[in-house]
DNA sequence: CACGTATTTTAGTTTGATCTAAATTACGTC
DNA sequence: GACGTAATTTAGATCAAACTAAAATACGTG
């Protein structure tokens, strides 16, 4: 239970990978087909962070890799981040948090037209 | 329960007050004493991000605001910060986690020399 | 081992969080 | 009301988190 822990679920983009990996499993692949607004880099390494703060472990699986969230690692907020999430008004909110927080450099649009 | 409090904990200066906070009420003025290493103005917008979050409430008293944490708001995060709290290891790791993970400016060093 | 797919890592960019300094507001006392 | 102290707010600066694109790595298969 250490400050790397509640710094890691500091950050929205991580919670929703949580809750992607909350009732199942999912390969690297998988979490980001749910993220569409963001790179497959940026999943990776939003999932090296969780993995530092012990919150998930992967393991491979053929060329795969599998991530499966810790909840024992959680303690109480295990609890507390699922009554979020059962909020009916959550999916609402989630939209409106990940707009008004994300970083970085927007999305940038396919440069169409010039051909190189 | 929502995500403002997570977030609101997610950052370590804002742990640090709380932690101020933990036993006593405060005026903002003793919180700042307390931390001489940010500005008065740096404590009173995290106080404000504090109490926007419903962690900590004040009322004035005479020409001074006294700050007081709402450990109730916190649910069950409380526990595990008074855990962390008490690990023997943890003012070490304050420490460095100070050190390391703070933001804005550096303190400006005063301009000797040159009297404007 | 060349090739294709899955993932991680690196290098560089952007932006919001955090900060400082200064201006402003709030309160009490004379 | 003028003055002094306490606190907040504003405007501007800096930094690191979070991102992208591309390069590198890992793994399986023909």
């Amino acid at each position: 239970m250490d400050a790397a822990l509640i710094s890691a679920i500091g950050s929205p983009r991580r919670r929703e990978i949580l809750r992607l990996l909350w009732e199942q499993e999912l390969t690297a692949g998988a979490i980001h087909q749910a993220m569409p607004d963001v790179t497959f880099g940026a999943v990776s390494l939003q999932l090296k962070v969780l993995a530092g703060a012990g919150l998930v472990e992967s393991r491979p699986d053929a060329q795969f890799r599998v991530y499966k969230v810790r909840r024992d690692a959680l303690g109480p907020v295990a609890a507390m981040l699922e009554e979020m999430w059962t909020d009916a008004l959550w999916h609402l909110k989630l939209k409106a948090e990940l707009k008004e927080s994300r970083r970085g450099p927007r999305p940038r649009r396919q440069s169409k037209g010039k051909k190189r």
